[in-house]
RNA sequence: GCCCCUGUAGUUCAACGGAUAGAACAAUCCCGUCCUAAGGGAGAAAUUGGGGGUUCAAUUCCUCCCAGGGGCACCA
């Protein structure tokens, strides 16, 4: 990656001219007058910038300019050329790096209640989950994807209550009807559970294989039950004298690792709650060797997090370890209105009238594009006519008019191969930036996996597209004659492994033609 | 009352503490096709909610105020 080379390049400059170490950030400037890549390590340890520039001596780059304080980079043509032989070389590998080195990584995203349909809001969290998970995995993680089923307790009391039809009824829908006609039972807690059954088997994992996510792991919240687990997780802590008995009940002294009051495991009616599941949860999963905890949350849950960080140093394990994204909820808008969601009512969209309405690349892409802290506003009706304008088609096209433009060479890849020996006529300035824009693949895919921000694949994606349009306008690779410019078709080969790589770590398909 | 998130162009969203705050959609105009015009280009549109502060540099950090969303259970 050039973007380390570079950072290398002036760590030892600074270290050699001043005796110091100092923390060199690499950043891309948006105006590409301020070179491919640029540094303001000199303003930052108040040092000039032309003698750390003149300190420095590469291949990889064509000049150097000092420029307000900052020194910026200008890759050299050889090396950005190089890059296309390289890329078709690591093809869908492309974007890989090292950085994760095999450590084990639990996902945690939607595990919505077995008690309803996946709405919008579930949309949101499986879609970003699932493409961090993707990001990680390209970061040489070993990620495992998994759904916790709340598949016990007292909500799926209420769901059995719901189906009976009693007063003590909460759900509402056309399911919970379905749900009545199939189930026999009377007593509330069984009728719950088998419903709950029906709900995961014949509604979620459906609606999850739709919009293409694969959990790894389905984990039963009853099974920690079933296993005694949770008795060994309470034992645990007993033996810690992190528990204590008050008013009939067994609490929990979350108070020791920050959480502003004590919280109840036991009830004084003697029923496990929530927490004591997630105590034993969490120790299961850091007893299955995880390095690092991640967990997709709603907004609404933001009053657990110090709750299981609590859990987390109760248990002997560092509160870093686990990483909690809060997701802002969705608010569904209709008719200019917000519309409050929830299942209790029956007032929600489903994820499969979101696909049915507007198409798994669009929502996805739509979901992926907003920031997590971002309270996003969903107008349905909006949505559909939007969804002409995504643009996910925009990339989506780029993509396709390679594709055609290829099939209309008739190029056979083995007598490619040969040309790609000298790919130095790939020279002109929408040649160049495209390549510019292919090589960050890996940089966007380090950035991610390190903060987060999944934002920025969608980013990428529009502005790799962009370049490639802009190739597509100035330079034509079959020629008038019938002829094609083979190095030109290396450059398509490689915008075209990259847009690839980059549309499947957001789970959004690659059409060959629109 | 306390805690978290948000407030950026007409709209929906971006922007590792950095250079002239970026896109897309909408609105205006230009390029009539020759590898897919689902494209390209030009201009217009923002006092980044408001006031202080820290910094060589603040949309970003701190603080106060205003507005909105969420959370503060022996619920999940």
């Amino acid at each position: 990656m050039a973007r380390k080379d570079i950072k290398k390049l002036i760590e030892k400059a600074v270290k050699e001219l001043y005796k110091i170490d100092a923390e060199v950030k690499i950043d891309r400037p948006q105006d590409l007058a301020f070179g491919d890549y640029s540094t303001n390590v000199a303003m930052t340890i108040k040092k000039n910038p032309q003698e750390i520039a003149n300190a420095i001596k590469s291949g990889l780059l064509e000049k150097i300019e000092v420029k307000n304080g900052f020194v910026n980079f200008f890759l050299s043509k050889e090396y950005l050329q190089n890059q296309v032989r390289e890329i078709l070389k690591q093809k869908e590998s492309f974007g890989e790096i090292e950085t994760g080195k095999g450590k084990k990584i639990n996902d945690e995203f939607i595990s919505a209640n077995p008690t309803g349909p996946l709405t919008l809001g579930n949309g949101r969290g499986g879609f970003c989950g699932d493409v961090l998970a993707n990001i990680l995995e390209k970061a040489s993680f070993k990620v495992v994807r998994e759904y916790y089923i709340n598949d016990t307790g007292e909500q799926i009391r209420k769901l059995g209550h719901s189906v009976l039809g009693d007063e003590e009824a909460v759900y509402k829908g056309a399911y919970i009807e379905e749900l009545r006609k199939k189930i026999k039972i009377d007593n509330p807690e069984k009728a719950g559970e088998k419903a709950a059954k029906i709900i995961l088997e014949e509604m979620i994992k459906p609606a999850i294989k739709k919009i293409g996510i694969k959990f790894d792991v389905w984990f039963s919240e009853k099974s920690l039950h079933e296993k005694k687990q949770i008795e060994k997780a309470l034992e645990f802590l007993k033996a810690k004298s992190l528990s204590y008995e008050k008013e009939g009940a067994l609490w929990f002294k979350t108070t020791n690792f920050g959480d502003d009051k004590d919280r109840v495991l036991i009830k004084a009616d003697g029923e496990t709650t929530y927490l004591a599941s997630d105590v034993a949860y969490l120790k299961n999963k850091f007893e299955r060797g995880f390095e690092k905890l991640i967990f997709f949350w709603g907004a609404d849950h933001y009053g657990y997090i110090a709750r299981i960080k609590a859990a987390t140093e109760a248990l002997g394990y560092k509160k870093e370890q686990i990483d909690i994204i809060i997701e802002q909820l969705v608010r569904l808008i209709e008719n200019g209105k917000e519309v409050k969601m929830s299942k209790r009512s029956g007032i929600y969209v489903t994820i499969d009238e979101l696909i049915g309405e507007v198409g798994l690349d669009a929502a996805r892409f739509f979901f992926l594009t907003r920031g997590a802290d971002s309270h996003l506003n969903f107008d349905l009706n909006l949505a559909k006519e939007k969804t002409e304008k995504n643009p996910v088609y925009y990339v989506q096209y780029a993509h396709a008019r390679i594709c055609s433009i290829i099939k209309k060479s008739k190029i056979k890849n083995q007598k490619l191969k040969s040309e790609y020996e000298d790919l130095k006529l790939l020279n002109h300035a929408s040649e160049l930036n495209l390549i510019k824009q292919l090589i960050r693949l890996p940089e966007i895919v380090e950035d991610t996996a390190e903060d987060y921000q999944i934002q920025r694949l969608p980013q990428y994606s529009i502005d790799l597209a962009t370049a490639f349009h802009v190739f597509y306008r100035d330079c034509r690779v079959i020629n008038e004659d019938g002829n094609s410019n083979n190095q030109r078709i290396a450059l398509l080969l490689a915008t075209k492994t990259v847009l690839e790589n980059t549309l499947k770590l957001m789970g959004i398909s690659a059409p060959e033609k629109m």
